[in-house]
DNA sequence: CAGTAATACGAAAATTATTTTCATCCATGA
DNA sequence: TCATGGATGAAAATAATTTTCGTATTACTG
């Protein structure tokens, strides 16, 4: 199943009674949708045009047009790639291996079908003119800010991330209107990194989230959302796949970073590699 | 070459001249135009709406929208494996995502290609095991032991990891015959990082290397050893599409290692599913 | 070299589709 | 019971697309 529909899936629980309606009929006929109208399906589903057009926000589309648009592009996808294998107990080691592969390169590929350019435009955008950056994530999603703090360093970004929850709100409380703050959160509902992009976000800093696809608490408190798709139902991962996906957003935002000045960084991404061995 | 921009190819030489103008501009910019409007489109192609329009009948569509979907969903079709990408300077966003995405998968479904399962084996045995186990690497692959060391310790395994080198050689002085040390180091060269796996090896612990594909120092210390594909010559890469390779090893490892147990450890891991469950 | 016919083309009207507004309804909790 | 707030759809507003229609241009004919 596909990222939208898994993501329709996965939050229909938290909807209102005439979105079910709607995310149901989705569901079930998902084909059929992209050959309707607004109008047509109000009516197949129950509810109203106007309504349609709400639960397409719900998804960050920019309305029911676009909505049809990136369902089409998964449904044409799904019939040529293999789908998310769960890993079960017992495997022999040759399943398991197949398994990661589909797994991970299935995420990559669905997060990338998933991007909105221009919502990462904005981010490159905000992070390039950004005179400090704060980066907040724990656990495994801790991990990838490090990993992005570690490049922003590299070519000389003013930029931090804290494992402790209270340095990152600490941290945050120094922003300004000339920074920016990317809170990462597979769920999105990670309660310190809530807390650190909320203070961010109050102190008038430009906040960015970085969460599975769909509507969650990050993703309302920032400026700009970008996302990575969202593992089917039940999927048994262990944030494997989910962290594979954030590090291809964290890559394309840096390298969409520095593209324009590549020639210039590269260069001192490479010195800065021999200045490492040069004083080790 | 899905089959509507091949229809268009074909028919270009039968046009009318600003039908070839709108046949060219969709030639070139096809992933452009799913995000535009008629109206945009008109102006970059420098046609008019009226011709558009005219110009998706030619090709049996009901109109301009239908033939948005079509393409949409062509252009989601296009699975193959590419060749690695190089990022230069001053590539439209558009292309950044390709080639991040292109790299990456490459990268994943390289480096299955080269496992070797007995080694995986081993390293797995080895592992489940351990009594200790020590994880070194700097940097980038420091971040990567630092992911596995997270794994680990939610299962229960005892594990460190250190970012400071001569904690690395402490800690790997004091290992046994009943430990393991794993090194990490795309180059194989780090001499933090062989200089830690050294120490562990003189004192008995199994050792494994972690590193790109082929012969290198980190290797030639290892019991057993495990690779990463090897990236092409001069790609130009912030340690980007490597990283990604060895996350992938580190969680076959890991399911690897946990396999007979998976149906009570998974649970555990999945932090962020239930969070998403409690707060809703 | 007219004169005529056929076609290409875009402006603008007409149509259709989508989004937003706003009034109403309904559930919830004081 | 009465606010209150949120969900909802009717209808207005807006946006997008298609069609119509008149002009311009080319091609053809006598």
């Amino acid at each position: 199943m596909p990222g939208i529909l898994s993501a329709i899936q996965e939050q229909i629980d938290t909807m209102n009674p005439k979105e079910k309606d709607i995310a149901g009929y989705v569901l079930a006929h998902p084909h059929h949708i992209i050959q309707m109208g607004i109008t047509e399906l109000a009516q197949q589903s129950g509810g109203s045009t106007a309504t349609i057009s709400r639960f397409c926000k719900l998804f960050h589309f920019a309305g029911f047009t676009e909505f049809k648009l990136k369902l089409a592009a998964e449904l044409a996808q799904q019939t040529d790639t293999q789908s998310y294998q769960d890993i079960v107990a017992g495997n022999p080691l040759e399943r398991i291996v197949s398994a990661m592969e589909s797994n991970h390169v299935r995420s990559i590929t669905d997060t990338t079908r998933m991007l909105d350019l221009k919502q990462l435009q904005k981010a490159i955008d905000a992070l390039k003119s950004a005179r400090q950056i704060d980066l907040y994530g724990v656990a495994t999603s801790g991990l990838i800010a490090q990993d992005f703090y570690q490049k922003l360093i590299r070519i000389g970004k003013r930029a931090v991330t804290f494992s402790d929850p209270h340095m990152q709100v600490t941290s945050a409380s120094n922003l300004t209107k000339q920074d920016v703050a990317l809170g990462i959160s597979y769920s999105g509902e990670t309660s310190e990194t809530i807390a650190a992009l909320r203070c961010a976000a109050e102190n008038g800093a430009t906040t960015i989230s970085l969460t599975k696809f769909g509507t969650n608490t990050l993703t309302s408190l920032a400026d700009i959302s970008l996302f990575t798709s969202t593992l089917e139902e039940g999927m048994r991962r262990g944030d494997m796949a989910s962290r594979i996906a954030q590090l291809h957003v964290i890559d394309i935002l840096f390298v969409g970073l520095i593209s324009d000045q590549f020639d210039d960084l590269v260069p001192r991404l490479e010195q800065s590699f021999q200045m490492v061995k040069k004083y080790r």
